[in-house]
DNA sequence: CTGTTAGCGCATTCAC
DNA sequence: GTGAATGCGCTAACAG
């Protein structure tokens, strides 16, 4: 309650010994006795004592900070991939710095705009994907950086196969016995990482081993590009059995299209989406499921591991993906599938 | 690229002038010529030097950063929120530091695990439905504080009238016609916060303002509570017409269950949520929004308030709610509702 | 308007 | 095993 908080002087004179020795307690270095290292514990405790991670950063050089940068926090892949990175980093007993850097992206100076240098020990980045410049002006501030959601060379990078991802997702509805298996996606030029380009390499990959011509429309991204690209493919002359989204929203907007049109899912159409969104549960969607909370998880670890000097700072980790299955796949009607 | 960063000293030795000149410029401070000021800034560009808080914070007593304590990351509304805090923080130069409490709040010390003290120039809590005791606790660390989600006498509070909220989702309802209007809410025994007992409150008051009974049933929360809940108002010997949720999720068991025994919504039975879920829109439920990015705005901007020494430390915001129209809700079949 | 001086709270040499 | 000096990078009083 005292206005001027306690500060290690204070706890050494309480303690009845000198400053180094509280430090060397607080901080768990050995050489000091048992009972001497009680005895400061017990008045650190009194005073509600804790180290001023400020002042002994600028002495050990290290902040005990990790700045963790995203382009926005509201969609709920951050939440749950912070979630992950907090947990990691508390371990460590490190600090979660957030930096949500949003459209003040556009404006050139971002990296230099947030104050990393010399205030945090290392950076992480979350589907931020930058390009090979912001990358080096991130260098410039020196301190180690992981990359989550994206894979660049040379650098400590975490993110998910998405090829894989797709390419078995469109395994499970060949499997089911479709073979009109339609693709919605976002435009290729709203395309900011790879990961849209791998989702529908994996799935045309996965078509063109059973022999079939994939078949991809691309609309607007978000809910609204799902109501649109249904939209087109159910005023097709020969409608597809299957469809497969690039990620959940796009198949929630299909899936309004289809409520509203009284196409039975998954009787008539079977709908697949992909990151396995908080709400795909909702509607029972069957989708691939990326675990942003291990993802967050194992960046943590990472960034830790390189702190440490246990892991290389060009460590590339591929997370599996995992199909969720729910309702709203199934064999389409009068079909060979698994399934009849 | 330099391994060492760059200091002050070396910026001042840049542009031919004293640390003290480097200090003032880059703090903004007046007393300056323009011409030097600019050949300083100029110099601090080139070596990509950024002020280390970690030193100025160490006379200034501040350090530029603001603690946000949440219980969890992953539930939408914490992204939301966030996304809002961060904004305002970003506005006044503050730092962001994220401490996710989760389960370990059960051991006891939780609010002396972490570093705030000195390492922090004010903390925010969300919804962590702190005690008395809890709060004193943190009182002690000696900084401002501001409670978000929760209201406590005497201590700055953001938080929404969640009894004005159920009271007129209720008042939607008995407008539309309903007059058998039943009420999904958590167990009593689960009730952290006042939250859940003012959205009752709120029902009830709205019932009993039209002369009705309140009619509320209590399973498990989260999804399965609603569909708990919901099968129990289907079994009865005669369902309600409407049925109002505590938040989303239990709407969204509901929902589910309705689906699942092919009772349509609206037609049969309205359903009504509480939160504006992300998922909430996917379902086309009709809800209350209690905007919570706005909420994490406001938040943030009275932290800085209290901080400038602009706003009282005891200061209480109530935010407003809002019902977001849907397809959930409509009037009864033959009723004499609004909408007939 | 500018430079000099003295710490902020702590970790880290070194003596003892 | 412990205590006394030194300085991390910076701001705030002062002196010029």
């Amino acid at each position: 309650m005292r206005s001027q908080p306690a500060s290690m002087r204070d706890v050494a004179h309480r303690a009845g010994v000198s400053l180094s020795t509280v430090s060397r307690v607080l901080r768990g270095a050995p050489g000091v006795a048992p009972e001497v290292r009680r005895r400061v514990q017990h008045a650190a405790d009194e005073l509600s004592y804790v180290v001023s991670r400020n002042a002994s950063g600028l002495v050990t050089g290290r902040t005990g900070r990790v700045a963790v940068i995203v382009p926005f926090l509201q969609p709920w892949f951050f939440g749950v991939a912070l979630s992950g990175i907090s947990d990691a980093l508390r371990e460590a007993d490190l600090d979660m710095l957030v930096y949500q850097v949003g459209e003040t992206r556009a404006r050139e100076g971002w990296t230099r705009a947030l104050p990393l240098r010399r205030n945090t020990d290392a950076v992480i980045t979350v589907s931020m994907d930058l390009s090979e410049e912001e990358c080096q002006r991130l260098d410039d501030v020196g301190v180690p950086m992981v990359l989550v959601g994206q894979c660049a060379p040379g650098r400590a990078s975490v993110y998910i196969d998405d090829r894989a991802g797709t390419a078995g997702a469109t395994q499970h509805l060949l499997n089911l016995g479709h073979t009109r298996i339609a693709y919605i996606g976002s435009r290729r030029e709203e395309w900011s990482s790879g990961s849209s380009r791998h989702r529908l390499e994996g799935y045309e990959a996965g078509m063109a081993a059973a022999g079939l011509t994939p078949w991809s429309v691309s609309k607007a991204t978000g809910r609204t590009g799902g109501e649109l690209a249904m939209g087109e493919l159910l005023s097709d002359r020969d409608p597809p059995t299957a469809v497969l989204a690039e990620f959940d929203g796009l198949a929630m907007g299909a899936h309004r299209i289809l409520r509203r049109s009284g196409v039975r899912v998954p009787e008539s159409i079977s709908l697949m989406g992909f990151d396995n969104h908080d709400a795909a549960a909702v509607l029972d969607l069957t989708t691939v499921d990326q675990a942003p909370y291990d993802i967050g998880l194992t960046a943590g670890r990472l960034t830790v591991g390189v702190l440490d000097g246990t892991a290389r700072s060009d460590s590339h980790v591929e997370m599996p993906t995992q199909i969720i299955l729910r309702q709203s796949t199934a064999s389409p009607r009068g079909s060979r599938g698994l399934s009849s």
